[in-house]
DNA sequence: CTGCAATATATTGTGTACAATATAATTGTA
DNA sequence: TACAATTATATTGTACACAATATATTGCAG
């Protein structure tokens, strides 16, 4: 019962499960989010931001692989809520600055029980193996090319 | 060095690369996709009607995990695009029946192809074992809840 | 020092995603 | 048998996601 076709039927392909489920955690966080009023995009753009506390708008796209076209209506929303702030360079006036305001430092109190809360739910209930492996082959695609 | 912040260091986290993986995979298929003028959305549907040749909105639905709002569009477009026909059950007259056309079925000669030229192309560069673990690991976290 | 390639960012257009809501048909039940 | 609950699907609203295009600034080659 084999034939050519057989490459084409969805549980043949590697790629659908990894884009049903990269959807389904998002899904999973929402609850968590929703209460700190942050969408999932929002949310790891924070986690940039926590970590890095100011940079430019070119590296926050590199640390989130997402494009201007993306990450443009991004800040001005996340502006818009106070967490951060915008500035331009003094030496290229080009360049516009991201930077992490009180308020957004406040959130990152409300927001550290987030990735407990989401393992204590069993939202991604691996064994440290599997997890551990997953992370490893999954970073193995991103960094290809 | 560790503090109670580190768990929201992008690096720690598990989703973000499978948020950046899926993004990614998919990205990769565009230039083989464009050739057939299909999205990946479409793509996937169009395994399901190739496979399935008829079936409802719902099991649609169901079999891409995706919901009313992504379909009812996706099916216009590909009805639009005339891969596929829609028709009224007779017992019951809520239920859309979709079914594949002959242009549909001759697409699919067009699209065998791709997994072939995916996996030639390096574009998932995985492993026998890798592949089996990340396909298992995949599906035991679309199929919790 | 001038024009042109490169860089940084923003905008536009198309296509998802999904929650919430609406609507119509069907089913179960008092 | 009316009518409430359920089911199937569509629509609306919000937020991505990214390719393509536009614009402004900078750097560099001649």
């Amino acid at each position: 019962m084999n034939d050519k076709y057989d490459c084409l039927k969805l549980e043949n392909q590697l790629c659908f499960p990894l884009y049903v489920a990269s959807k389904e955690i998002i899904r999973r966080y929402k609850p968590f989010l929703d209460k700190l009023d942050l969408t999932y995009t929002q949310y790891i753009a924070m986690m940039v931001m926590w970590e890095k506390k100011s940079l430019k708008v070119t590296e926050l796209c590199k640390c989130l692989f997402l494009d201007t076209g993306t990450v443009s209506p991004l800040i001005r929303k996340l502006k818009s809520k106070g967490y951060i702030e915008l500035s331009r360079s003094k030496e290229d006036e080009r360049i516009q600055i991201v930077t992490i305001t009180d308020k957004g430092e406040v959130l990152k109190e409300e927001a550290v029980d987030i990735p407990s809360k989401m393992i204590n739910s069993k939202c991604m209930n691996l064994s440290k193996e599997d997890a551990e492996n997953l992370y490893r082959i999954l970073y193995s695609i991103i960094q290809q090319d």
